[in-house]
DNA sequence: ACTATTTTTAACTCATGCGTTCAGATTAGC
DNA sequence: GCTAATCTGAACGCATGAGTTAAAAATAGT
């Protein structure tokens, strides 16, 4: 019985919670199972949140949002200027996906797609604190390489939406919506085949490149 | 009572039984609420498909075998030569998101996202089934393109996934995952940007063409 | 050490819903 | 019209699981 004290209760419910809803769904997850992984009775489950669909909301919205962070992180550190842009699409790129391939990654989008119809206004919640700032941010630094001449793109928002269509659409195929692992190598294929496309689109026309492969 | 026949049970039983479960989920959709919907006993159900998962299975493969057929069948309508190359690729891209617009199609999506963990095979088989076809088929039209100098491919494959990622990769954000209508216009935009940008990675560099708008 | 709050244990209520049973009605095929 | 199959209706058994209750036990703050 780690952590008799008494606050911890609260992410130690939160933490099987996640894991419990990830592994079997909404519905098919029952609140005994979370209390005995969280080592906590039941009761304290209900003291702490409400009734299931609070304890569900609150994951669902502290996941999105520790994603969230990781990504915007990740944008942040693609640098202004076009030195080896490939490159450092790339790299965030990996990061990107890395993120989207997590445990806690695809459970939030799989939960998300169960849900939506039956929680929409989770849904537009998760979209304000998440994906909405997460594009905003990709926008904003494509735009920036855009007006220092290293990229030619009209509207910043649609290439971010594409860029992030290019690198990741791949991964729900690849990894069965996220529950097979997939391999180093195939990972690195789809993200650079990705950023060359990207960059066969949008690279400024003065520095012709020529990608490694297709 | 329309229907009394025999062997039309089992369809009416498929075709409430796709629409409650597009609606409710597989675990929240109770078996008497699709045998009052399809207007037969309780029992008639039971008597077609031995319990509610195997109705689920059968729902799941029929859908997705209908949206496989409607999809390949736009592609096959690419013709070979380079004519309105824009236009066409437009108008199959519209065939193709607005048949993953459509009220089966987002189900299907769901339904798999929910479901992927616990049915694991079901996935496969509808892969096989449904998802591989579609790509070689578009991949098949993309490298005859490209055999005719037309487009500028290494690997077809690769350009087809591409392909569907930028013409229907913003449409989960669009429509809500299915949730909300999309305005035409806002929908013909993003196909749009997305055979824009397709193109300006892709098209052969002889016939340099400037995009109508981003 | 004393008090108030929280946690635990274990049992309970209540609703939902899958799958089954069976007698009686309906239909197809001959 | 007769027979064999299927469909209906209504009820049932049974399991699952959300959320609650009660008193006893443990803990934090003072």
């Amino acid at each position: 019985m780690p952590g008799r004290g008494r606050i911890d209760k609260r992410t130690a419910i939160l933490d099987a919670a996640v894991k419990v809803f990830s592994q079997e769904g909404y519905a098919q997850t029952n609140v005994d199972a979370i209390a005995s992984l969280a080592g906590v009775a039941k009761p304290t489950v209900y003291n702490h949140f409400h009734d299931k669909e609070t304890l569900f909301r609150t994951v669902m919205r502290d996941s999105a949002d520790r994603s969230a962070a990781k990504i915007i992180a990740a944008f942040a550190t693609l640098p202004d200027d076009g030195a080896d842009l490939a490159g450092e699409l790339e790299r965030v790129g990996h990061l990107m996906v890395e993120c989207q391939l997590s445990e806690e990654g695809w459970a939030l989008q799989r939960l998300l797609y169960a849900e939506v119809a039956r929680l929409p206004d989770l849904y537009d919640e998760l979209v304000t604190r998440a994906g909405t700032p997460t594009l905003n941010v990709l926008a904003g630094r494509l735009a920036g390489l855009a007006n220092r001449g290293h990229l030619e793109i009209d509207d910043p928002l649609v290439a971010a939406g594409q860029f992030m269509a290019l690198v990741a659409g791949n991964l729900p195929a690849l990894s069965a919506l996220g529950t097979r692992p997939v391999g180093p190598d195939v990972l690195a294929a789809a993200v650079r085949d990705g950023v060359n496309t990207f960059l066969r689109a949008f690279a400024a026309p003065a520095r012709r490149r020529s990608p490694r492969r297709s």
